[in-house]
DNA sequence: GGGCATCGAG
């Protein structure tokens, strides 16, 4: 009886054997060898790309596949001036877009705080070569999330109110977007009294609020210490027919953690099971990133274990909680066996924040020179460090004389627009003056260079040697 | 023959 109750509430059915379809190999396509010399271009250099199918006279670089893969690779880039001359170009010609291309623009436009750029691109949907019922009510909602992501309220919710003047039906996730604006904007009482006039219009309407829309709501009571009435929630969304779902209990869990109740957050991870709902990444997250905080690392490795027993696959999410708990807790040669593992097992690349972590933790643990070993995969991934990782770094190698190494992590620097601040400076000075004439030699040699102070107070190195 | 696929969460 009660696995019956957990599918019917799951969505899941009895596993029943099934004849696996036909699968058709697709047929064989002839390769363009203009396109993919173009993405390779692309690759290396996206604004020499660009020039190349400007100038190009040739149909397959004129042609969506072409311009629309240079687009998301300038868009990645965030070489906003020439992707919106190559948009012009696609414009001009006529050349037939696909609306996900629009949403994705608008979305790389919010992430880079541009919002006018998101609503500049919305509003000119229709004069591109678009399919009937572009823009549509996904790339909408993309738009009215980028202007609330950038703290334009307003516009969104003016937006939102004349969505039929673009022919569009609003959905549930237009509400939860101005629900999210709304309560990131309003005290304790008056967001929970317009949440629920909200729900009441969408039901109204005939769209009702989604489970996102409760774990707006969720959310928004537990950052508010109303962790009780949060709770009273999760059971009225069930008898008002929604089903929490495994983001629900992690916003609780998140909830009973801050409140320093770790062993009613991991009770509560047991019993979301009980009650039918799948334990996912998330939930172990939230668990983990509580003992990262209170620095229990040997639980930490308790839940690692669990969710391998249950063949749980991390994702780069837990990758990065681990690595930062070692880190910080001093136990950097375990952060970069689970930095080794992430990208081996994982098949993950470090982002620019993991490689910090990492660099980081190598130089707060003095072992400089596996430190310099990650920075230098850290700069061939095209990441940065701090310029107190390079500042520390540069100091070390002073220390050893290794004037070449110091060189290339001055030119890597200098691509970055950042110099070394004065008191940096000052203390290579002094360990020059402390040790003998060799180290006078060194700083001949890298002072041979000329310095401007900015308004910073750091020095710019003008000419690499 | 184009990609990132809306909103909530670690």
């Amino acid at each position: 009886m009660l696995s019956r109750v957990r599918r019917a509430r799951t969505g899941l059915r009895r596993s029943c054997p099934r004849k696996s379809p036909q699968r058709r190999t697709p047929p064989e396509k002839e390769p363009i060898p203009a396109l993919q010399e173009l993405k390779s271009v692309a690759a290396g250099d996206p604004t020499a790309a660009l020039c190349r199918l400007l100038s190009s006279s040739d149909p397959a670089l004129h042609d969506y596949p072409a311009c629309s893969s240079l687009l998301y690779r300038l868009a990645r880039a965030r070489l906003f001036p020439e992707l919106e001359a190559l948009l012009l170009f696609v414009r001009s010609r006529r050349i037939p877009c696909k609306d996900s291309l629009f949403s994705a623009l608008i979305r790389h436009f919010s992430r880079a705080s541009l919002p006018d750029k998101a609503l500049g691109l919305f509003l000119s949907i229709p004069s591109f070569n678009c399919p009937p019922g572009s823009p549509s009510t996904q790339t909408f909602n993309h738009l009215l999330d980028s202007l609330v992501d950038n703290g334009r309220h307003d516009e969104a919710e003016s937006l939102f109110s004349r969505s039929s003047d673009f022919g569009l039906r609003r959905n549930h996730v237009s509400y939860n977007v101005i629900l999210k604006g709304r309560l990131q904007r309003l005290g304790k009482d008056d967001g929970f009294a317009y949440a629920r006039q909200l729900f009441d219009e969408m039901r109204k309407r005939g769209i009702g609020p989604s489970v996102v829309s409760y774990n707006l709501l969720i959310g928004f009571l537990t950052k508010n210490n109303n962790l009780s009435k949060a709770m009273d929630l999760k059971e009225k969304m069930i008898r008002e027919g929604t089903y929490p779902n495994a983001v629900t209990y992690a916003i609780l869990m998140k909830g009973l953690c801050s409140s320093d109740n770790y062993a009613a957050a991991k009770k509560l991870m047991f019993d979301m099971e009980y009650n039918g709902c799948k334990t996912k990444l998330v939930n172990y997250g939230v668990l983990m990133s509580d003992c990262r905080r209170r620095g229990d690392m040997e639980e930490m490795r308790k839940l690692f274990a669990e969710m391998r027993i249950r063949r749980m696959k991390p994702d780069d999410v837990i990758y990065s909680i681990l690595i930062n708990s070692f880190c910080t807790n001093g136990g950097v040669r375990d952060a970069y066996k689970v930095f080794v593992e992430m990208q081996v097992k994982g098949k993950f690349r470090p982002n620019a924040a993991i490689y910090r972590m990492m660099v980081d933790g190598f130089c707060k643990a003095g072992e400089f020179e596996k430190g310099l070993g990650v920075l230098n995969a850290m700069l061939a991934s095209g990441h940065y460090p701090r310029v107190k990782t390079f500042e520390c770094l540069i100091s070390w190698l002073f220390e050893g004389g290794r004037v070449r190494e110091i060189c290339f992590l001055f030119e890597e620097m200098e691509k970055m627009k950042k110099g070394l601040a004065l008191d940096v400076w000052h203390s290579l000075v002094k360990t020059v003056c402390l040790k003998c004439d060799d180290f006078a030699d060194l700083l001949c040699e890298l002072t041979s260079m000329a310095f401007v102070e900015d308004e910073e107070n750091t020095f710019h190195h003008l000419h690499p040697p």
